[in-house]
DNA sequence: ATAAAAATGTTGCATTTGCAACATTTTGGT
DNA sequence: ACCAAAATGTTGCAAATGCAACATTTTTAT
């Protein structure tokens, strides 16, 4: 889904040579792992090399909310605009491979050094449209008024995305009820009613839109 | 509010030669037009010089959503990453002063010839992580599962970026409610048990947290 | 200054949603 | 293949929210 790369247009000779030169680190995490915790400073950033992993938040009730979802080739981090508010986490949903870098590093230092700064700023950029217009997207769905037009919003969005009116559900309906910010029992009442209704067909994650 | 400004670091000088390269135009808009309409294509992003607008969503229902507020020196347009799908507007909420710049004309045709592009990339940058962590907040605050969390995280977010437990809202309560995605009378009723609870004292528009 | 329009405050009632509790199915690990 | 854990499906009931309708206050335009 994430077209962007912040090794866009750069290829893998000069790609060693900037990691080197950025001191970035690998590390490896098991599935269920603390991610972020890991981060040292907040000019960090994380680079999923494979496999993925949700940021979370836990308010003081106890509810989880999966804020985003990351894989391959996604980037994170506070520097690339993740409210620090203390209670969000990044926890591995696969065993999956990171790459640590600094982030001013990646911006500023390099600017005289490293012939690649100016494809990497604009990948930045990229990076960056790219994850305001998911948002975009995530506010559009929250702020349906009701768990009908909630969900309905969202199977839009994943329809428009896969340009198929059939789709696989990137989570399970617990996950997606956390995503939705909503109750599981409610939205499983919902979904059924939909289908009654007609307006789609579903088998296990497989969606079909019947509009 | 907005602390980037995608002029930073660029002086008069540089700034009106670099308006000229840029075929920049100023438009004036009268409170309640549309300005949106006024961008040809995709590419064109508006910069505001003085007054206000507002990004709104009507869905098919009639209900108004209130995406973004838009004040001096705030930047707006598809290129800076707001879903395209037709039914979204910006709307002057007093008279205000528009220029209007071409975003590939900007980042990228600039490149060889103008020595204020990596300053003006720079700033882009600045404005999107802005943008991100904006719609951080908004996410938090629409996550939240009742109305009184909701009030109280948005409370809490303004309190946070004035630094005080009192500050003045910068809505109407008919467009908090909006904003919310709430009902307008409910929200009333709301607010009415948080002052009666003591959490907070209000007059008009300005809020006290007493928590 | 005045009238009209918009915003705010308030309340009863219908509807939706959340919650709890439990049954059933699926998944993951050994 | 088996067990345990997680996910899913289901439902009655309580609580929160939305809706409608109206009164009151504030704002805006002339």
């Amino acid at each position: 889904m994430t077209e962007v790369n912040i090794f866009n247009n750069i290829n893998e000779e000069e790609k060693k040579r900037l990691l080197t030169c950025l001191n970035a680190k690998k590390i490896n995490f098991k599935k269920e792992q603390s991610i972020i915790s890991n981060i040292q400073n907040t000019s960090t950033i994380g680079y999923i090399i494979s496999g993925s992993a949700d940021l979370l938040r836990y308010d003081f009730n106890g509810y989880r909310t999966i804020l985003e979802k990351y894989n391959e080739n996604d980037v994170f981090g506070d520097m690339l605009a993740n409210t620090n508010n203390g209670e969000l986490m990044v926890i591995a949903t696969s065993d999956c491979e990171v790459l640590f870098m600094d982030y001013d590093h990646l911006i500023n230092k390099c600017k005289k050094n490293c012939p690649y700064h100016t494809t990497i700023v604009n990948n930045v950029i990229n990076i960056l449209s790219d994850k305001v217009n998911k948002q975009n997207e995530r506010i559009e769905i929250l702020t349906k008024r009701s768990i009908r037009e909630k969900l309905l919003e969202y199977f839009n969005t994943i329809s428009k995305n896969k340009i198929s009116k059939t789709f696989y559900l990137p989570f399970t309906f617990t996950d997606l009820a956390d995503y939705l910010s909503i109750d599981r029992s409610s939205m499983s009442r919902e979904i059924k009613n939909l289908k009654d209704e007609g307006f789609i067909a579903i088998q296990g994650k497989r969606i079909t839109l019947l509009y």
